[in-house]
DNA sequence: CGACGCGTTGAATGTTGTCAAACCGAGTGG
DNA sequence: CCACTCGGTTTGACAACATTCAACGCGTCG
């Protein structure tokens, strides 16, 4: 990741154009909010360290986590088709990200190519990931969902140069059973069945996979 | 919906130019693809008439059908992150589409403020379509699911001035019970249910709903 | 120390999936 | 004209997986 926060291929007058529009925040502390479902619909975010985590609240009132953001990843976006924020962020640790303001965002994508096109590319990633998550829920058990994440996340890290079999997972157990679409008592459950199979090893959050392909097995992916 | 198959509000002006890069295609016959996995993305589509589905292939083979687009509706921007398609659509039934090549609406984008702002809107209305699939994947039953599918076929059809107490689904039971992360049976079932409990008559894909309140009790919304 | 949040584990329950059979309508060929 | 097949749908019996409810362990913080 550049000192744009922003994970983008430019020219150096590019660059410092985009430089120019990018807000470096004060840090946020664990549980800060970065925006909440009905604030105003303003930027969209780079995390720069730590981690967020998306949620909306649905119909019946009780909150869905939309997704998990790590360092050089972006959020925010579902809020440009309204004017106010359908969804929330937190920081589930102490955690760094970049603003950018998304009305400068359009008058530069209007004379950069590349930029205006990096940001559709952003969003369709954003598709496909929610359609994978889609998939995800509607034909897979639990195991394979819990697998299926442990493995993103140990390919996220790997991306950003950290170790793929050794990390911490930032966010509860309650909250990767809502975004999971499974129970506390499941997520639970699948995490103490990998240790009995020597497939992780399990301290709290900290997480150590012991067995990558026996974990890619187990996602059935 | 104009001319233009799209749903935005234009100066005249505008609509010419958009209206020149719109290609509106032969129509489709049940079961043609309009696009196939793996195909070159060139462009986004708009449902003029009939209905199209989209779906994707999962790791494990698996088909999942990520969308149903009716009149009006625009698909295909899932292919925009990537040089090919990941996913496919084809028509339910006889359809007409406009396609709309993407280099040729980048380009218009970039002298066409309210252009580009509505294609960020209409990626960004999917996000929040898939999200809301997430969440009643996630959080809800079976019977809560089907009924939320009607309501949104009802709604949808209410839109385009046709009525939203009797329509015709074009999708068979597989694709619903696929979208909806269920299986056929079930799907069959909670058809049967909400028959014995007078919200619903089904006739084959003829549906009619006889108690809309009591529908949207059921789908708990 | 005691309360609280978070995580783990056990037992019972229940919703949904699986397997199997049968139905229905449309289309085909004898 | 009728028997036949075939795809899509429905229904039943049973099994399985995940949820629910409950209890308990552990660490932290007042």
């Amino acid at each position: 990741m550049n000192a744009l926060c922003l994970p983008i291929a430019l020219e150096l007058d590019e660059v410092d154009r985009l430089n120019e529009i990018v807000r470096r925040g004060r840090p946020l502390h664990k549980d800060d909010y970065v925006y909440n479902s009905g604030d105003k619909f303003r930027s969209v975010y780079a995390v720069r360290s730590g981690s967020i985590k998306t949620s909306s609240v649905n119909d019946q009132g009780l909150e869905q986590v939309t997704g998990f953001y790590l360092p050089g990843e972006i959020f925010g976006m579902d809020g440009i088709a309204h004017t106010h924020h359908l969804s929330s962020a937190l920081a589930l640790e102490t955690a760094a990200i970049c603003e950018i303001p998304f009305d400068r965002l359009e008058e530069l994508s209007m004379t950069m190519p590349s930029l205006q096109r990096h940001f559709f590319q952003l969003m369709s990633k954003e598709i496909n990931n929610d359609q994978k998550l889609i998939s995800l829920l509607s034909k897979n058990s639990a195991e394979e969902r819990v697998a299926t994440l442990l493995l993103s996340i140990s390919a996220r890290n790997a991306t950003r140069n950290l170790s793929n079999i050794r990390f911490r997972l930032p966010m509860s157990r309650a909250d990767i059973g809502n975004y999971l679409g499974l129970t506390v008592e499941t997520v639970s459950r699948v995490f103490s069945r990998f240790q009995k199979q020597s497939v992780l090893a399990v301290d709290k959050k900290e997480i150590e996979i012991l067995d990558v392909p026996g974990l890619q097995r187990l996602a059935n992916t």
